[in-house]
DNA sequence: AGCACGCCGACT
DNA sequence: GTCGGCGTGCTC
């Protein structure tokens, strides 16, 4: 029998298949990890094997796999499919795919398995003439302590470990060691899962469901093998209820299933949801578990311990066995992105994984991708949608203040009198509000009178933000930070006006407004430390401020019954960037941000939320529609532009990004390629007879040109999507790789920015 | 990725 | 004459 294997060398070199022969007495099958000598040196090298052969193929003679690295196959057949996909999909090396898969802790076999001392009679121990010659001839015990352990394993008649004997019996670990001399007692290593989870939690049972609700499970139950559902539920539409329901039926038939969650919202409160219901059953995957903890949850899943995974972004490569069902919450978060190499979508691999395990994907937001929206409307994907909120709670009340006529009648400060009275009244009644601005620091702009000057960043070619707390000028992409200065560095002169508010004026000018009013910040200046995100939610959800004040990372799934108003303070920070999803974006974080208002039952009482939304545009569509709750219409109207302009998902941007320490290099390369892209599309699209698919291709400047000290060049080739993109990308992937310039950082397809 | 083989410059 | 620079090519 022979073994064709991916040795574990993510180097494009040697990502192939080697043959290697297996010892009779060894069993390995395609996805086992196996040790193989390797190179000249017969270096052990750890291996993937991909497929068994009766037939070697070749004449050399070949080497022996050594031995297989764990007992079980660490991937299954699914998986082994979904690296393949992977590779080819997303441009990397098998290797690379195939990591994607396990914890990197297995690699390197460098992974210690917990076990506990558990203690227990020994085996075939005469209880009755034990038990007597520890007492004393007056029937009192020679040792307390020793006659208390030995009754308690008497009466568990099980291995316990020390630590629940130390629980029962405090100090016990003298008397345990005076019995196992006295053979009375044994002790024996057992091999245990670490325990990520903190607390325990009660099980609950499903509260009865909406009749939409009801609907919507029953269609995912109903689904076909590979089917993608789109479940379009508005904010507090009780989506995380129909998950609950779907995984509920998975499991009943003996399968399993995945539920991906933004990294940010996967907070014990989440997984704990998912405990109540499932109990141990339920493994999570997130980026801040120990390196112990995720190699045993990962062991528990492979294991079949555990059913549902409840993860970030890489529990999509769980390796859950009979997998029926995949969730993705929250569709349209950008960290479903991987920004480093391979750069997969979860939803991309979510899609191509369910239709290989024959599951069902669920995709759920308030506010879906354009893209998957628009999927679904083609049939691509069935359409399930929550109408209405549970509990009979009325979407919030939302008004748009157009801050120009605030500006025109007088009023010049960051709240128009209506946020500033909907605030007093808010805090007066002992409610909490939310204040969202999408812009920290101080001000964001500092400029002299006198002489025009601007405080830009050194390295970078951006504007300075002005931070009052410790008196500095900060720049928000590389870090650089400096003193401000008292004069104009350029003509000596000391008027320096700053414009432009964030979130630390937010915060100074409402203490000012409302004196006494206890405020609690949230943006990335105040959660330096790592716990302290949730410390800030922890302290606001226990009534400890009347506002929370914060950036993007307040919008996202935080559910406070107090919060009754919810004040946008300047909606426009997100809008006019130039960029063509800035609506769409601008649209999905008003509505998750107004979600945030008035979300459950308070004092009995159903609680209308309110929210207030200041801007400049108040005409934007973005704007007027998310404020009417109505993401139809946005969707048609978005979608139109899009096909009229031929954007995305009409069309596929592949950018080439370039950094160098000289502007002019940077530039010619950048032309060099650009030259070179067009001659290598216009070859490969001809071929297909669809040259007319090429849109334009450019290159220039990017629109940050400088950061961090490097001067940052882009080719943009933007093709119009049909059957033969395929083609165009693989050829400039093609070009990309063989491409040996230092400062090229590659070719991303629809980067998610293009600064 | 490693590691050996290989073909040119300054040393005991 | 040899030691050693790291370019090139191979690993079942």
């Amino acid at each position: 029998m022979f073994a064709r294997l991916i040795v574990d060398i993510a180097n494009s070199n040697v990502d192939k298949l080697f043959t290697y022969a297996v010892p009779e007495e060894l069993d390995v099958r395609p996805g086992h990890r196996v040790l193989v000598p390797f190179g000249r040196g017969n270096k052990p090298i750890e291996g993937f094997v991909i497929e068994l052969a009766d037939d070697a193929l070749t004449d050399r003679t070949l080497k022996s796999v050594i031995k297989t690295l764990e007992p079980y196959t660490a991937l299954n057949e699914d998986q082994l499919g979904l690296a393949k996909w992977i590779c080819r999909a997303y441009d990397c090396t098998l290797c690379e795919a195939l990591r994607l898969m396990l914890p990197a802790q297995l690699r390197g076999s460098r992974v210690k398995e917990k076990t506990v001392r558990t203690i227990l009679l020994s085996p075939g121990l005469e209880v009755s003439t034990a038990r007597a010659s520890l007492l004393k001839k007056d029937g009192t015990p020679r040792s307390p302590k020793q006659l208390e352990v030995f009754d308690l394993l008497v009466k568990l008649n099980a291995p316990v470990s020390m630590e629940d004997l130390n629980a029962y019996i405090p100090s016990a670990s003298a008397a345990v060691a005076a019995l196992i001399k006295k053979g009375y007692a044994c002790e024996e290593g057992h091999v245990t899962f670490r325990n990520p989870f903190t607390n325990v939690v009660s099980p609950d049972a499903s509260p009865e469901l909406t009749e939409k609700q009801t609907a919507a499970v029953e269609c995912i139950k109903a689904g076909k093998p590979g089917e993608v559902f789109l479940l379009h539920g508005v904010t507090g539409s009780g989506k995380t209820e129909v998950y609950l329901n779907a995984i509920s039926d998975v499991l009943e038939k003996g399968g399993g299933a995945i539920v991906l969650v933004p990294e940010i919202s996967l907070t014990p409160q989440t997984t704990d949801r998912f405990r109540r219901r499932f109990g141990d059953t339920v493994a999570v995957l997130h980026s801040r578990l120990g390196a112990g903890e995720r190699y045993d949850e990962w062991r528990r899943i492979r294991l079949g311990k555990a059913r549902v995974v409840v993860g970030a972004r890489s529990a999509v490569f769980a390796p859950v066995e009979d997998l029926k069902l995949i969730v993705i919450d929250e569709e349209h978060e950008p960290s479903y992105r991987s920004e480093h190499a391979p750069c997969y979508s979860a939803d991309e691999v979510a899609i191509r994984r369910a239709a290989l395990s024959g599951g069902r994907l669920v995709l759920g937001s308030a506010t879906p991708q354009l893209r998957s929206y628009f999927r679904a409307k083609q049939g691509a994907y069935t359409l399930l949608e929550l109408t209405e909120r549970i509990n009979g709670i009325p979407m919030p009340e939302v008004e748009i203040v157009d801050m120009r006529s605030e500006f025109l009648s007088g009023n010049n400060g960051i709240f128009s009198r209506d946020l500033t009275d909907k605030l007093k009244k808010c805090v007066s009644k002992g409610e909490q509000a939310i204040l969202f601005l999408n812009r920290r620091g101080y001000s964001y702009h500092g400029e002299c009178r006198a002489c025009g000057f601007v405080f830009t960043c050194p390295n970078c070619d951006v504007a300075l933000t002005y931070h009052k707390f410790d008196n500095s000028l900060r720049c928000h992409y590389c870090g650089f930070s400096t003193r401000v200065p008292s004069v104009c560095p350029s003509c000596g002169s000391t008027f320096i006006k700053y414009t432009g508010f964030g979130t630390q004026q937010v915060e100074e000018q409402l203490k000012s407004l409302i004196p006494g009013i206890r405020v609690l910040r949230m943006d990335t200046d105040t959660t330096g430390a790592k716990s302290s995100y949730r410390d800030i939610l922890d302290s606001f959800s226990n009534g400890g401020a009347d506002v929370l004040i914060g950036t993007q990372m307040i919008a996202k799934g935080l559910d406070i019954p107090g919060v009754t108003l919810v004040g946008v303070v300047f909606a426009d920070t997100s809008l006019f960037h130039s960029d063509y999803r800035s609506g769409e974006r601008t649209f999905q974080l008003l509505t998750q941000v107004a979600g945030r208002a008035g979300r459950a039952l308070s004092d009995g009482k159903v609680n209308r939320g309110k929210v207030v939304i200041q801007t400049n545009a108040p005409d934007h569509r973005a704007v007027r529609l998310s404020a009417q709750h109505d993401y139809k219409t946005f969707f048609d109207l978005e979608i139109r532009d899009r096909l009229r302009t031929l954007f995305p998902p009409f069309s596929v941007f592949v950018r080439a990004l370039f950094e160098m320490r000289d502007e002019k290099e940077a530039a010619e390369v950048c032309t060099d390629f650009e030259r070179k892209t067009c001659e290598i599309l216009k070859n490969v699209m001809s071929g297909h007879n669809a040259e007319k698919d090429i849109l334009f291709v450019t290159s220039g400047p990017a629109p940050i040109r400088k950061r961090a000290n490097l001067y940052r060049y882009a080719v943009i080739v933007k093709l119009l999507r049909s059957e033969n993109t395929s083609f165009a990308i693989n050829a400039l992937r093609a070009f990309a790789d063989s491409l040996r310039v230092e400062g090229f950082r590659g070719i991303e397809i629809n980067p998610d920015d293009l600064l």
